[in-house]
DNA sequence: TTGTACGCGTTATCAT
DNA sequence: ATGATAACGCGTACAA
C-alpha cells in the first residue's frame, strides 16, 4: 500500500489532481483505463470508437479538464491550426471589419487568429514576421502594410501561404485581395465635380498607399480644368483632432474651397467638428466625403457620404485562400480586387 | 454607383528556393558543417561558441532565412514565450490603450502577444479559453471579461497564470489589476452634484459592469436626495448611434434633466452630435461626461469632461505580473487597484 | 476496436 | 568548444 506524503488542498470543488502539473494524454488514458491512442481517437476520430468506452474516456477529460497540447499535435502534423494577421495598427478602426469576419470565417475551419502588430515601424518589421514565421502558422494575412524586402524574403522561404489585403498591388508575395486606391481617388474626385464643385481639398495620411489617393484624386481635378486641389497631410494613425486641424489648415490657406475628401471617415468626423466649429453649413457650404464607411457614419449630423469598403468580403475571400491552400486545392483567384462604391449620405 | 474593376487572376510566382520545404536546425547544420547543438547554441547562447564558428553559422542561417520552430523548442521547454490576451472585443472603449502597452512590454522580455476575441458571447468564451490553452501560453491576460464557471475551472487546471483586469472583482481566477466601477459611478454623481446639478441622467451600456456603475450612480443622486436618475441602456457594443439615440431617449421622457454621464466616449460623443442636434448648448444647458478619455476626448467641440482610465499602466502591470511569475518570483501585489481621475474639460 | 512503435524539431545534459 | 543522446506530448502506421 502506498502512502502518499504529499500536501492538503483546502480548496473548495477542487478537482482531484494527481500532481502540480496540468494532466496530458497518457494521465487520462490511466484514468480511463485504456491507452493513450485511445484517448487520442476519442477527441479526434470518436466515430472509430465503442461508444462505451467512448464515454468512459470522455468523463475522465470532462472532469481532470484536460485539453490537448497543440504545440505537440502541430508539431507531429506540421499543422499549427493557426493563422496570423499582421496589421500596421489596432487603433485605427479601419481593420475592424475584416478582421472581424476574417476571425469568424476561420473560425469555422478550426483555426484560430494570432494577431500581430508592427506599429508603422518598417524596422520592426521583419522582426514580427520571424516571430510569427515561428509558430508556424497555416497562413499569414497582412493587411495593410508593405513588406520590406527582408520579411518578404522570409515569407517566401516560408513557404508559408501568404495572403496581402487591402491595396491591390502589383508585386504580390502570394495571394492578393484588395482594391484601387487610385481608382478611389479619381471616383471621389468625379463625385465632386459630377455635384459643381471646382474648389476641391483633401485631408490625408502621409503613408504610401494615401499618396497614391491624393496624386489620383489632384490629377482628376486636373484633367477635367480645376484649380489644383489644396492638401492637408495629417500624421498616422488618423484621428479626430487630425481631421480638424487639417480641415482648418485648408481652409486658412484657400477659404473657397467647397469639397473636401478625408481619407478616413475618422478625418472626416473631425471635419465635421471643424466645420461646425467654424459656423459652416454642410453640405451647403462645405461637402465632405470620407472612406470606409464605419459604423458610425450614418449617425453623425450630418450623416456622412463615404467610400464604401466591403472589408466583410476581404476577411472572407482571405480565409478561403488561405483554407483552399492548407487543402491543397487550387485557389481559383489568387489575385482579387473587391473594387468599393460610394455611399450617398447627406454630408456631400 | 459601383467601381467594380473586375477580378483578375494570373499564376502565382513561384520563388526561388533550394528545396521544396522551409529549412530546418539540421539543413543549417550540415550548411555550417556543425551539429545541430551548435547551431542551436548560435541562435540561444552565442557567447559559449568559437566567435569563428558562431560566424560561420550566423551565415548559413541567414542565407538560408532559417526560423526556428517555436512549436518544437515550447514542446521541449515547456516555455511557448507566448501569452495570450482575452478580450470581447476590439473595439471596445479603452482597451487598445491597454493592448498596446501590454503588447510593447511583453516584447521586451521576448513574449509575443496572442489576441483573442470572445464577441460579448459568453458561450463561445469556455470555447476559446480552452483554443488558447492548447497553445500551452506563459500567461493568460482576460480583459475586461468575467469567465464563466467552466472557464475558470479550465484556466485554474491549466496552472497558467492568469492576470484578469479592468474589472476589480473580489473573486479573482489568480492575479488582478482593476479599477472599481462602482467608485466612478459615485464620483461622477458627486461631481454633477458639486457642480449644482439635480437632474441627472446616464447613457449605459447593459453589461454587469455598468450594471455596477448605474446602481453606484443612481444611489449617490439618492442619498443626496436628488429626484431618481434617467437612464438609457443601450446594446453593446458603444457607437456613437447608441449614444445619440440614448440621450434622445433621456430627454424624450425627461427634459429637465441638464447632466448626463455617458458609460463610454464614444457614446459621450454620440450625446454631444445629438445635443448640437436639438441645438442644446453644451455645458450650459446640458453637461456630458464620458468614460474612458481616449484619444478623441480632447478634440471634440467642446472638449469631453471624462473618466480617465489608465490601460497603460495596466497592460504594464499585467505584464510585470506574468513575467515575474514565469520566472518564479514572488507578485509582490497580486491585486493592483489602479484607480480612476475625472479629467476636466467643457463638457461638463 | 484497441494497442505499440516511431518520429515531428528542438534543447538540456552529459560526454569528449 | 563541440557533439551524442534523450525527452517534450501527440498522432500516423501498422500490428493484434
Amino acid at each position: 500500500m502506498d502512502y502518499d506524503s504529499g500536501t492538503f488542498s483546502h480548496l473548495p470543488h477542487q478537482p482531484v489532481q494527481a500532481s502540480n502539473r496540468p494532466s496530458k494524454i497518457q494521465d487520462v488514458a490511466r484514468a480511463a483505463g485504456v491507452s493513450a491512442m485511445t484517448v487520442s481517437r476519442a477527441i479526434n476520430h470518436p466515430e472509430r470508437l465503442n461508444p462505451e468506452t467512448l464515454q468512459r474516456v470522455r468523463d475522465a477529460i470532462a472532469s481532470m479538464r484536460y485539453v490537448p497540447n497543440a504545440l505537440a499535435s502541430g508539431l507531429r502534423l506540421s499543422r499549427a491550426r493557426l493563422v496570423a494577421a499582421l496589421l500596421p495598427t489596432l487603433v485605427g478602426p479601419v481593420f475592424q471589419e475584416l478582421i472581424q469576419s476574417l476571425d469568424h470565417a476561420l473560425n469555422q475551419h478550426g483555426y484560430q487568429l494570432m494577431i500581430g502588430r508592427t506599429g508603422y515601424d518598417a524596422a520592426q518589421e521583419a522582426d514580427l514576421i520571424r516571430a510569427i514565421i515561428q509558430r508556424r502558422p497555416d497562413g499569414i494575412v497582412m493587411i495593410g502594410m508593405a513588406a520590406s524586402e527582408e520579411g518578404r524574403a522570409l515569407l517566401q522561404a516560408s513557404r508559408i501561404p501568404v495572403v496581402e489585403t487591402w491595396d491591390l498591388t502589383d508585386s504580390a508575395i502570394d495571394m492578393l485581395v484588395g482594391f484601387s486606391h487610385s481608382a478611389i481617388g479619381h471616383a471621389v474626385a468625379a463625385h465632386f465635380i459630377a455635384n459643381g464643385h471646382r474648389q476641391l481639398g483633401m485631408v490625408s495620411g502621409d503613408d504610401a498607399r494615401a499618396r497614391v489617393r491624393v496624386a489620383a484624386y489632384a490629377q482628376a481635378a486636373q484633367a477635367a480644368g480645376l484649380p489644383e486641389v489644396t492638401v492637408a497631410y495629417t500624421p498616422a494613425p488618423s484621428t479626430l483632432g487630425g481631421g480638424r486641424r487639417g480641415l482648418a489648415e485648408i481652409l486658412a490657406e484657400r477659404p473657397e474651397v467647397t469639397a473636401v475628401f478625408c481619407s478616413s471617415d475618422t478625418l472626416a468626423l473631425g471635419a465635421l467638428v471643424e466645420a461646425q466649429h467654424q459656423g459652416l453649413q454642410v453640405p451647403q457650404q462645405l461637402a465632405v466625403v470620407g472612406l470606409g464607411d464605419q459604423e458610425f457614419a450614418k449617425d453623425t449630423d450630418p450623416p456622412l457620404t463615404t467610400v464604401r469598403l466591403d472589408g466583410t468580403r476581404i476577411g472572407q475571400l482571405a480565409a478561403d485562400m488561405i483554407v483552399a491552400r492548407t487543402l491543397d486545392q487550387p485557389v481559383d483567384a489568387p489575385r482579387v480586387d473587391i473594387g468599393f462604391s460610394i455611399t450617398q449620405r447627406s454630408s456631400g
